[in-house]
DNA sequence: TAGGGTCTTTGGAACGATCTAACGCTGAGA
DNA sequence: TCTCAGCGTTAGATCGTTCCAAAGACCCTA
């Protein structure tokens, strides 16, 4: 008869350290040396001991390194509800990048769902006190967040797509160049030969909306162009676009660079609606690179986010800031690059 | 001086089941009982224990129960990268679904980044072993897709977002019924007074695709009218769907119900080449409701897909396989909802 | 040969939970 | 009167790994 043991079912066919401990003919604690400090072990054990992992698949289970060491490297991230008609249309590459830059250091995204309405910090709370997450990457970052600030009091690794617009900075954060991105847009029209370029943005006092602007502002200025009355405000959907970019129009704009793709669709409605074609009798260029902005007719000249290396930095610098929590904040500003296509 | 201990230091201030059983005045396992099997404590007791762990704000260790019972209550989830210029548009609304419903269950979304150029099998294997994770969530499904088969054979629960279209029929899945959808949309093009409705799809051969146009058939045939030379085939592209839309208009068609929104993006360009509206000389529908189609001029009808529900319904099958693993398969169709705008 | 110093390797004790078997006691059935 | 199942609870072992301290192997010098 067969010992009585209070264990578990086994799942797979999971093979532990002590079996190949016993197989290797060496003591368990030296297999694991041969994993975390092979520099401890004389090469032919080394060697002997690696091939013994080989031939038996051996992996380290998680939840008991986990136990041992209270570190899971795992990264929490909230995933947010897609707020009604405006959800980030960008979030599933970034999100695939930053799974993808978390998995080659070793690291997982463990998700979990942010209720509608603002992010509360239970689940936050909940990730770090049960599954000991190791870090968190937090992203739609919004003026007047309590997340940097909670974090930060409990000496919390974490790392925010996105700067912090109001209050003081705290922590580290990797964000895009949204002034870069403008100004880069002035510059290709400018290039093209327009003179009169209007600006099409969000009301003042978003931290993403002014920055936009400012980049607009700051290249009209350098090339001497006028910038008053060359700019509109406007809320995020497409039909308060629309009337919106008829004052610049009226004013004899030639080119519209506007703060999102959705508010340059507006533009292109406000041009059909004159008879006029985007891209010949006014020049667009959007901001974000959605999906929509490729399919449009005519395409949708805008302002690329370089979701890819977001998420990786978003990484490294967790990952620094877990290796030495004291050190001074890692912040990050990434170019965004213009993709040029019909519109302008 | 202190005792010398070897453990790690501790995190957060964490409160473990021994430090409740000490303050309660009960052995570890009672309050382990008031917890997983609270119907064998006496009620008084219980209710003190209950009290205590209130008290000291103690959250049961993932990493020891994992450890102690092999299962980690986690789900994976492979991410895939977005093929060019055709990424799921809907992804980001499925994984909020996705962990949304998985959270209400205590289990939580564990991501892993799959390598563009279809999933390999590495990343399951590694979740597998080192996370003891205790089942999958399949998206992106594709013909020949090995996954369903490798897991199977290993006994690992997993549900499918898409069914399979070729083979035999392996595991649970969940999946939107395309036929309805466009069935549905026939129906509503007819109660409009439409008669000559054609359908704009892929290349035969694709389940998806196919699916879709079966639905069209279905209620055409239904309603008398007739589909020969009412049927046009595209690549997926808005450019290509422009050219191949162009035969069902010279043939008089008063509307077209598209496989998807993009393709029905190109029925607008085609309409706009000659000078004609969408939605007022020709009626369009097309599939998904991708975040494109609400912010279009005229807006697209199209037909929606329920990804709440998917997400939900992937929750429940896993959740059911897990507790009975030869239960007979589970296999939801979920009925999508037309989404009535101004293009028909 | 004994003593001292490197290098390698090992035993034992955690980490925090859950499983099994049994504790001492009561009351029902024979 | 004796046996035994059932009650709420507990002791002890165990899951697979890593940390600590110390033991063993080895070589060199005195």
């Amino acid at each position: 008869m067969p010992r009585p043991t209070n264990s578990p079912p086994p799942k797979g066919g999971s093979v532990t350290l002590a079996m190949v401990a016993r197989r290797a003919g060496v003591s368990p604690q030296t297999v694991s040396n041969a994993i975390n400090s092979p520099d401890l072990l004389r090469p032919e054990t080394l060697e002997r001991v690696r091939r013994t992992i080989d031939e038996m698949g051996y992996r380290p289970s998680r939840a008991a390194q986990t136990l041992r060491t209270r570190s899971s490297k795992l990264i929490g991230y909230g995933i947010q509800p897609a707020p009604d008609g405006n959800p980030p249309p960008v979030m599933d590459r970034f999100l695939h990048a930053l799974s993808q830059a978390a998995d080659e250091a070793g690291y997982r995204i463990l998700l979990f769902a942010c209720p509608p309405g603002g992010p509360s910090l239970d689940g936050y709370e909940e990730l770090l006190a049960r599954h000991d997450v190791d870090g968190f990457v937090l992203s739609n970052t919004a003026r007047q967040d309590p997340r940097q600030a909670w974090l930060a009091k409990r000496g919390v690794p974490f790392v925010g797509f996105g700067r912090m617009w109001s209050g003081r900075q705290i922590g580290d954060w990797v964000d895009v160049d949204g002034a870069f991105g403008t100004d880069a847009a002035v510059e290709h029209l400018v290039a093209l030969g327009h003179r009169r370029i209007a600006f099409l943005g969000w009301p003042r006092g978003s931290g993403v909306g002014d920055d936009r602007a400012e980049g607009w502002q700051r290249a009209m200025r350098r090339h001497g162009l006028p910038t008053r009355g060359r700019r509109a405000e406007s809320a995020g959907d497409v039909e308060a676009a629309r009337t919106a970019v008829k004052p610049l129009l009226d004013a004899g704009a030639t080119a519209v660079v506007a703060a999102s793709d959705t508010l340059a669709l507006g533009c292109y409605h406000a041009l059909r609606e004159r008879g006029t074609t985007p891209g010949r009798d006014l020049a667009v260029v959007g901001f974000d690179d959605s999906p929509t902005a490729a399919i449009l007719s005519p395409s949708l000249t805008t302002v690329a986010q370089p979701l890819e290396a977001v998420g990786r930095e978003c990484v490294r610098l967790l990952l620094a800031r877990m290796a030495t929590p004291d050190a001074p904040p890692g912040r990050v500003l990434l170019e965004p690059s213009l993709v040029v296509r019909e519109s302008a």
